[in-house]
This record gives C-alpha cells, sequence and structure tokens, in this order.
DNA sequence: CATTCTATTGACCTTAACGTAAAAGTCAAT
DNA sequence: ATTGACTTTTACGTTAAGGTCAATAGAATG
C-alpha cells in the first residue's frame, strides 16, 4: 500500500489550498513525485504536510519549519553546526515553553470572561 | 505614586518600537494622556500592552486581541451578545488547547533532534 | 470524439503589523 | 544658543504567506 495522494485529496484533507500545497513545493518542504505534469504526493509528503501545518498553528515561520524538517532529516556533520544547532534547539524550547506559559494565561483570562458573561446572563435571564 | 510612562521608557521595558506603540494608539488599543503633544502612559496602558504583547506571542492578531480586551472592560448588556461571546470563547479555548497540544508534540521532537546531535556530537569528540 | 473536470504555470494582488524616513517641535544641559 | 536626546505627525515601504485570475494541458467520461 504506497498510496499516493492528488493535490485535491490533500488539500480536501487537511482543508488547505492547492496553492498553499504548490507554495511549500516551491518553498522546498515537500517533493512530490509527477505523473505527467500532475503532482503525485507520497506518504512522506502527508507527513511533512501535517508537521508543517503543526508548525504553523504556533506561529512558527515557513524558514523556522524548514530549519526543524532539515535538522530532523540530516544531523550536520560538523562539529560548529551541531553546537549551533544546539544552542537553537535550546532557544526554541525556551519560546515554546513561554508560550506554553502564555497559552495558560490566556485560557485563565478567558475563564474569567466567561464568568463575567455567565453571571451577566443569569441576572439578565431572572429580570425578564 | 501614580507614575506616568513616557513612550521610550516602555520601549525599552518590552523591546518594541515607539511605531508599535503609536499603532497600538491608532489601533485604539491604548489610551495615553497626553502632556502637549507628547504621550504619557498609564498603569492600565502598561498593563494592556503586556496584554497584547502576550496575545501576539501566541499568534493572535490585534483583531483578537482588541476582542478579548473589549470582553473584559465591557461584558455586553444584550442576551445576543451575551451568548455570542460564550460562544467565541469556547472556541477560542479550543483553539488554544490545540496550540498546547502543538507545542508539547513540537518540544517533544525539539528533544529527538537534541539526542541526535548529541549522539552525532559523541561520535565526532570520539573520533578526532 | 467532444465535453467536462481537474491540474498546471505564471503573473500580479492582498493583508497584517509594523519599518523607515522626513520634517519639525520640546526640553535640559552645556 | 547650540547641542543632543527625545518626541510628534505624515506617509510611503516591506515582508510573509498565501489569494486570485488567466491561459493551457491532460484525463476521464458520456
Amino acid at each position: 500500500m504506497d498510496k499516493l495522494y492528488t493535490i485535491t485529496e490533500l488539500t480536501r484533507e487537511f482543508g488547505i489550498s492547492t496553492r498553499t500545497l504548490r507554495f511549500y513545493e516551491d518553498e522546498g518542504l515537500v517533493h512530490p513525485e509527477r505523473r505527467g505534469r500532475t503532482r503525485l504526493f507520497r506518504h512522506s509528503d502527508r507527513h511533512i504536510i501535517q508537521n508543517i501545518l503543526r508548525g504553523r498553528r504556533i506561529g512558527f515561520t515557513i524558514a523556522e519549519i524548514r530549519e526543524i524538517i532539515l535538522a530532523y532529516r540530516e544531523p550536520p556533520g560538523e562539529l560548529g553546526q551541531l553546537n549551533l544547532m544546539l544552542k537553537r534547539v535550546t532557544e526554541k524550547r525556551a519560546e515554546l515553553n513561554q508560550k506554553r506559559k502564555d497559552i495558560d494565561d490566556t485560557i485563565a483570562e478567558l475563564e474569567i470572561i466567561e464568568e463575567l458573561a455567565l453571571t451577566r446572563l443569569a441576572e439578565i435571564g431572572v429580570g425578564s
């Protein structure tokens, strides 16, 4: 089962446009085969698309996403590059931890807003 | 102690530009006083700026941030609006929970990358 | 075979969130 | 009174991540 996906199959599955997938190909993130001129995506492409969308949801740029994908594919051979990569990983992790905290704080704030609204609703509901 | 902040005090504290703060004023998020023409920011403004930056870090647009700020300031009086607001809050919370999961998954992935790199480093370190 | 989808390429267009530069005013200190 | 640091408004510029549109090409189906 080496299923190949057409572009519209994937756009429907992920709720994105064909333009978006072609853009990701132009950016070198994904490498579909060709039958004639039409693209056929492999499982690996599909998996990468999922990663891209995940990265997108948490606010990574395409450049950052590409960096992570590449780091996964081919860990650099040179010492300097490896140390640089470790530093970048540490930075990213700190950034993500900050975002986690921001999200938790915002959820807490949303809950306060929710309670305000519910209280207000109860008042109106009783009064009317 | 009703300290007022100048614009550059705040840009330095938060690591943002004056342009950014003026933009936030144009967007109606912040309402500094004026002494002559120069802006003087209150504590409440400073607090809102912190909220904006937090929202920004987790990828909210200015419009979304404004919506949250307004919801906090003045819970709507009308029933339809209140119900709409509750729906939006529920949506936002779901979105934030998804982002939390995305972040956790990405952190896990970064840790794999880190281990790959450390292993590679050990190999090189021993070999040289 | 003609038609009807669906895909492709190339080009220019769009939006948010500021950046940047110009021209000019304010204020304290030298 | 000039320098220097800081501020203002106005206005055009920029970048990322696609959107949109036109013209063309294959593919599939009646």
